[in-house]
DNA sequence: AAAAATCAATTAAACGTTTGTTTAATTTAA
DNA sequence: TTAAATTAAACAAACGTTTAATTGATTTTT
């Protein structure tokens, strides 16, 4: 509590709003909720944000603009053949989604019934690239003939579907594969693996060439 | 007729709120809103529901007791193989969510962030049922050696999720598969199709033993 | 080096709205 | 005449935001 107490103000605003908007939505949070819980006092978000629908701003911004260099690294990688490129770019996607199960499951709920249309452009941004990236790998794929034709914008839907069907209905995958859902360690753990294990026998199968 | 009005205005508020939820999430809809939409006196939502948290209940429950009888039947049938029966399973999920997607939109948002347990257990309850229903045929298809071993928990999660996925970000599926966003008719149409297509070729090669 | 000035950080209190719900009166239909 | 349906008005509580006063630390002036 002492290094909480140091740590930027700030940054205890953001940490809070995350939690919250994810258990409770962004209208079911009052700013009360997050400066209580980030223990600062509430007039601080106006402060720093100007406004709770910036804070949330600031929030997606700073995660969006997180391990992008990673990717592109990833994705103009020549000696990574494209099937091998697409499994670790699913691994990727596995492991930012569950570790910022949280945030993610704020971006699912904000991308419809929020009404900041600025916000809604930034997702669509990070979506737009996201698919971009693996559009590329699947079109190397079918050039270099180890893929198969397959489409590309259900390909995507069903590569971050499945993660956020995973995310957003936590405590139903908690009870079918018998997860302690107070132990987000294990939570995450297990279900990095499961989801890590599925998309290596689903992509082989849908993407390989016959 | 008498029977109809007197119930007119309790299916004009489920209907204008359906609308909203799904649009601006429950939180972000007022009473008033539902209220003026469905062209009814605010009062009426304490007097037929009693609150607000029971009208998204009662709208829940309502839709969640459609075409069940219709799954059982379609599970039961055993002149259909199993790959036929997922596919036709499938394919079910796709017209149903499709169709109601502003629905499945709240079910996802409320799943999260609900504060109600007897709502969240309303929709873990469903998306039981549906799972068990899903893992049977996968049994089924194993002993007769027609379907190869999968992970029956993640083939779920892909199965719902691609589905939402597609539904809950419109916006975005709608630029990509260059859609009019304001024709519903011809949307439903064109993602009903891609995602029909999608799965038969997806879970055919993930499904089928070698 | 002490005093004064400066500016960002922080606070409690208050602001005007909007919220979900209830009330009590009135209309409608049987 | 009776009960259900419908209404406008009122309710207290909660909402996001602003205010004006105070603290704390750093810089400037004496």
């Amino acid at each position: 509590m002492a290094l909480a107490e140091k740590t930027d103000k700030r940054v205890q605003l953001l940490i809070a709003a995350e939690q919250l908007f994810a258990e409770k939505g962004f209208d079911g949070t009052s700013v009360r909720d997050i400066a209580q819980l980030a223990e600062v006092n509430l007039a601080m978000i106006s402060y720093y944000f100007g406004s709770k629908e910036r804070l949330l701003k600031a929030l997606i911004e700073y995660n969006f603009n997180l391990n992008i260099e990673l990717l592109e690294d990833l994705s103009k990688n020549e000696s990574i053949s494209p099937m091998d490129k697409i499994l670790q770019l699913a691994d990727f996607y596995v492991d930012k989604f569950i570790l910022k199960r949280r945030f993610h499951t704020i971006v699912s709920q904000e991308y419809n019934t929020g009404r900041s249309s600025e916000i809604k452009e930034l997702i669509t941004n990070f979506k737009m690239r996201n698919f971009e990236r693996v559009k590329g790998i699947l079109a190397e794929g079918q050039r270099k003939k180890v893929f198969r034709k397959v489409d590309p914008e259900m390909t995507m839907a069903t590569l971050i579907g499945t993660i956020n069907q995973v995310i957003n209905s936590r405590n139903m995958y908690c009870i079918l594969l018998r997860i302690d859902s107070d132990n987000e360690e294990d939570y995450r753990r297990k279900v990095t693996e499961r989801l890590k294990i599925h998309f290596r026998q689903l992509l082989r199968s849908h993407l390989a060439a016959e």
